[in-house]
RNA sequence: GACUUGGUAGCUCAGCUGGAUAGAGCAACGGCCUUCUAAGCCGUCGGUCAGGAGUUCGAAUCUCCUCCGAGUCGCCA
């Protein structure tokens, strides 16, 4: 709303200096960083530049300007600040609007319809199958989630998609690791862990014995061809590692649309190489098949030595058969930072082909997880378990539930809740294409900047308003709303679906995150200084229809990022 | 070496299409529970925004150079 009054007084601005100095002038207005300073401001210095005038005459003929337009009444005081303009804002008209904004929409409060009539396919989480359930994984998931309810809250139609890891030269590697010196009963017994051994063991010994990598290629090239014995052994080791990945799954609360992996598109690269071939745009090289891309991007390996296919291959096979199943308007990849080039790469080869969506792929690329600030790898072994950190976190807050709340009902599925949403708000709160340092305290702390934060102001709020009876009925003294403390809730409140829009199309839910904590915070100070249950009828029903809108945006905003929402704790 | 990306308080990070006195959380220290949940609130301490030069009325933000970290650079994904 508060977007909506800079958008008018912007437009009627330029207009007027338009008219009157026929000259085009752009017109900026924040937020100015201190509450004295008033609650919109214009920095006057280049618009006094651009028609040639001194800066107070500037500020004075903007003053005149807004004082006879037709919005002169959304603010309540103009004030001249040295080089700018300020803006107070009529807090009752605002709070009025914010108010009636809410009544009309409360189902559905900061839904937007930017996305209306549009598809966005979003690849995410893709595990590797036969491999642990990395952190790593856990942010492309968990950002991908968020991002994929983001999109929807924006109107847009979500197509959501774990694009598993289970095809390429590892199960080739397994595949011999298996056959020389695996044990089919410990693999039943514990799947992932003796997988990983084996392909761990594998590396070892191919170290000193480089032929065993030759022969790998070779088993997995057959797998490729439909040989039976290796499909078999696939099979296996895919179903028992999709079981493992559903646990992580479940505690997270995602879902999706399609698993069709890698090897799901097995079938659809021939078609993809013909059309390479007609188009011309194949060349071998050192007997394997690339497309050039040019000086300033090396090429892509389309088809190996041997014949067989790689990665992106198959993900330009993928990205075909999306387009003409899901016909996306953009389609999204969640993979961490160090495959820019694989993502350039395949934009690269995509414009070649002479399709003209290049535009429409992005990389929503994540920072690396890094241990003792390197990359983790998982060939080295040195791999930390997704299902291990949340249950550390779950039992650091089943301990926190027995210190603070002892006699709570239901304090298992609380603590789970808790634990869970402390991760994902841990991951999702800071920009995605940063590093991230794995640090189990930083993940499951508690105080702060953190998921139980917000879920301790929504349940303090819950806790206040289940006290009696209440009902948003709009019965409000407004001259309470728009005294300085309320009123910067108001205004927080009113910024709300700018949030989710602009967290939606920068794909940062770290925007969104930012925000709830912002709100959450003038909530907990509010809190502190203002009595809500007192005695005055309608001073009590006022406050409450604040915090009630302040849950509510708490409550929404915790979803989206996919944390969950407790009423007590 | 080339390209990408980052360097802001002791630690984790916001702020970056140029704007006012650079902000939070954690840690440290001091207050606040006979009153709506103290997983909270209030306060103190903490800065050469890596370094240098430039553009500008104005630079953490833009440009260039240097230093440091990370990633990628044909048969892994």
């Amino acid at each position: 709303m508060i977007e909506q009054i800079k958008l008018d007084l912007k437009k009627m601005l330029e207009q007027a200096f338009l008219n009157e100095f026929h000259t085009s002038v752009n017109v900026v207005i924040e937020a100015p960083k201190r509450i004295d300073q008033g609650d919109l401001s214009i920095p006057v210095f280049t618009i006094a530049k651009a028609i040639s005038r001194p800066l107070p005459e500037t500020a004075n003929h903007i003053k005149k300007t807004i004082e006879s337009s037709m919005i002169s009444t959304l603010f309540s005081e103009l004030i001249i600040m040295g080089g700018f303009f300020n803006l107070r804002l009529n807090s009752t008209a605002m709070a009025q609007k914010v108010i009636v904004n809410y009544m009309s929409n409360q189902n559905n409060y900061g839904d937007s319809t930017i996305g209306e009539g549009k598809v966005v396919c979003i690849d995410y989480s893709s595990p590797n199958i036969a491999k642990p359930f990395s952190i790593g994984h856990l942010r492309s998931t968990i950002i991908g989630h968020a991002l994929g309810n983001l999109l929807e809250k924006c109107g847009y139609k979500v197509v959501r998609i774990n694009h598993l890891g289970d095809f390429g030269t590892q199960f080739g590697k397994i595949i011999y690791a298996y056959q020389h010196f695996g044990d089919e009963e410990k693999i039943k017994k514990d799947p992932i862990n003796e997988l990983v051994k084996l392909y761990v063991e594998f590396h070892e010994l191919a170290k000193t014995n480089p032929s065993m990598d030759d022969e790998a290629r070779r088993i997995f090239k057959e797998l490729e061809q439909g040989n039976e014995e290796y499909t078999a052994l696939w099979n296996w080791f895919r179903k028992v590692s999709l079981e493992d990945y559903m646990q992580v799954y479940q505690l997270l609360k995602v879902t999706f649309d399609s698993y069709n992996g890698e090897a799901f598109y097995n079938d659809k690269m021939q078609p993809v190489i013909d059309e390479l071939k007609a188009k011309n745009l194949l060349k071998e090289d050192d007997g394997a098949m690339i497309v050039d891309l040019g000086e300033n991007m090396p090429p892509a390996l389309i088809q190996k030595t041997d014949g067989s296919t790689l990665y992106i291959t198959r993900d330009l096979a993928a990205l075909f058969y999306r387009k003409n199943t899901y016909h996306f308007d953009k389609c999204l990849y969640v993979v961490g930072n160090e495959q820019k080039l694989h993502f350039e790469q395949i934009k690269a080869v995509l414009k070649k082909m002479g399709y003209d969506y290049d535009e429409a792929i992005e990389h929503i690329n994540f920072g690396l997880v890094l241990q003792d600030g390197k990359k983790m790898s998982t060939r080295k072994g040195k791999v930390v378990k997704l299902v291990d950190v949340l249950n550390e976190a779950i039992k650091l807050s089943q301990a926190y539930i027995d210190e603070k709340s002892p006699l709570l009902e239901g304090k298992d599925l609380i603590a789970e809740k808790i634990g869970v949403s402390a991760i994902i708000f841990n991951d999702l709160k800071n920009y995605r294409a940063n590093d991230f340092e794995f640090n189990l305290e930083d993940m499951v702390r508690f105080e702060g900047q953190t998921g139980p934060y917000l879920q301790y102001t929504s349940v303090r709020i819950t806790s206040i308003l289940n006290s009696e009876d209440f009902v948003f009925d709009g019965k409000i003294d407004y001259s309470i709303l728009s005294r300085e403390t309320e009123f910067e809730i108001v205004k927080a409140i009113s910024q709300y679906q700018m949030t989710v829009e602009k967290a939606a199309l920068e794909s940062s839910p770290s925007i969104l995150a930012k925000y709830l904590l912002n709100l959450a915070s003038l909530f907990n100070s509010y809190y502190g200084k203002e009595k809500i249950n007192v005695e005055n009828q309608l001073e009590k029903n006022t406050k409450k229809h604040l915090l009630a809108m302040v849950r509510t945006i708490l409550n929404d905003g915790m979803t989206l990022l996919g944390m969950q929402i407790i009423e007590k704790m």
